[in-house]
DNA sequence: CTACCGTGCAACAAATTGTTCTATAGGAGG
DNA sequence: CCTCCTATAGAACAATTTGTTGCACGGTAG
C-alpha cells in the first residue's frame, strides 16, 4: 500500500521551510513554531511528524547534508582530472545549500556524534574520489607510486574547505587553477626519484 | 575607585561555568538558568550582569576565542622554524579550550558578523606568523622569492585546522613531521629555478 | 458509500526566559 | 565601630516556548 499523499506533501513543505530557516537564521531557529508559521501547517501536525525539536533539526540537516556523489574523471592527464573534480567540489561549496550548511554541521559535530558521522562519511567519499584520480595517474605512469598520495589528497580537499568555511574567503577559478598547479607540481617533482 | 570584589568574583565564577557548559554541551545550553544551577549564583544576579542569553553567550565565547599570539622563531633553518610554529599551533588546537571551541565559532561565523571578525582576525595573525618564517628563509637565502609563499602559508595552516575541526582526525607529532616535510620540499623544489 | 487516517484547531501543562521587588549582607570610608 | 552604598539571594510574576491531548473536519482508498 502506498503512502498517503498528504503525508508526503506535508513533510516536503515542512522540510523546505526548515531548510530555508536553517540556512538563513541558523539551526537554533529551526523549531516547530517557526516552521508552522512559515508554512501554515499546524504545530500539532508537525509534532506528529517530528516528535521534538532535535529530530526536526536532524531531518532538516540530513536533507541538505547529503551532497551528491561525484564520480571522478580518470581519463585525462592528472591536471585536468584534478581540476575538474575540485572544480565540481568548489562549485558545490559555492552554489549549493551544502556550502551554506557545512559550517553548522561542523559545529554540531563537536558535540553530536551523528553530525560527526555525516561529516566523516562525506569526507571519505571525497577522499576516495581524489584518490581515484591520483591512482589513475600512477597506473598511466604519469606519476610514480613514490608520491605521498595521502598527504596530497588531504591538501587538495583541505584548502578549499578551509578557505571557504573557516576563512570565509572567495573561492574562484583563478585560485583553483593555482591550487591545482601546485598540487600537480608536488606530484611531479616527488615523482620518479 | 576600585571595582567591588563581589562583582569580579561573580563574573569570574559565572564565566568559568559558562565556559565549561559551552565546551561540554554546546552554545545552545549556555543559559542563565544553567549557569545559575551550576554556580549557585541566583538567576536575577546573572541577568544584571548579562541582560540576555545572547550577551551571556558572547561573553563566554569571547573568553575562550581570543587565543594567545604566537611569536614565530625565525633564526633556525626553515624546517625547524616551521616545525616549531606549527607545533605550537597544533598544541593549542589539541590542548586548549580554543581547540574545542573553534568549531562553534566557525559555525557562528556563518550567521554572525562578529564571530566572523574573530576568526578572520585570528587567521590573519596566524598567517603573519607563518609568513615571517618563510620571509626569514628567503632573506637567509635558504629559499628564493620564486616560492609561492601565499599558497604555502594557506596549506600550512589549512591542513591542521581541516584535520582537527572538520575531519576530527588526530593531530600528532608524526603527522606534523610529514606535513612540515612536504611543505619544505615544495619550498625547496620550487626554489631557484 | 464507508471506514480510515492525516490535518487543523483549541485547550492545556510544563519549562524557559526575562522582570521586578524586598530583605540581607558584604565592603568602603569616616 | 558605625553608616552608607551596592551586590546578591530569593520569590513572585508575566510572556513565550515546548510538547501533549481530544475532537471535528475532510481527503483517500477500498
Amino acid at each position: 500500500m502506498k503512502e498517503d499523499p498528504r503525508l508526503i506533501a506535508t513533510r516536503q513543505a515542512a522540510l523546505d521551510a526548515a531548510q530555508k530557516i536553517l540556512m538563513d537564521e541558523g539551526v537554533l531557529h529551526v523549531t516547530h513554531g517557526a516552521v508552522s508559521k512559515a508554512t501554515g501547517i499546524s504545530r500539532s501536525t508537525l509534532y506528529r511528524h517530528w516528535a521534538d525539536a532535535r529530530s526536526l533539526r536532524d531531518a532538516a540537516f540530513r536533507r541538505i547534508a547529503t551532497p551528491p556523489n561525484i564520480p571522478p574523471r580518470t581519463d585525462g592527464p592528472l591536471r585536468s582530472d584534478l581540476r575538474w573534480l575540485l572544480g565540481v567540489l568548489m562549485g558545490a561549496l559555492n552554489h549549493t545549500p551544502w556550502g551554506q550548511i557545512a559550517p553548522q554541521v561542523v559545529a554540531a559535530a563537536s558535540t553530536d556524534a551523528e553530525a560527526r558521522l555525516v561529516i566523516t562519511e562525506f569526507m571519505k567519499d571525497r577522499f576516495a574520489s581524489v584518490e581515484a584520480v591520483f591512482s589513475a595517474a600512477i597506473v598511466r605512469g604519469e606519476i610514480t607510486a613514490d608520491v605521498p598520495v595521502e598527504q596530497l589528497i588531504e591538501l587538495a580537499v583541505a584548502a578549499p574547505y578551509f578557505r571557504k568555511l573557516i576563512r570565509h574567503e572567495t573561492l574562484d577559478e583563478d585560485w583553483l587553477d593555482q591550487h591545482v598547479d601546485l598540487l600537480c607540481s608536488i606530484a611531479k617533482t616527488n615523482s620518479g626519484q
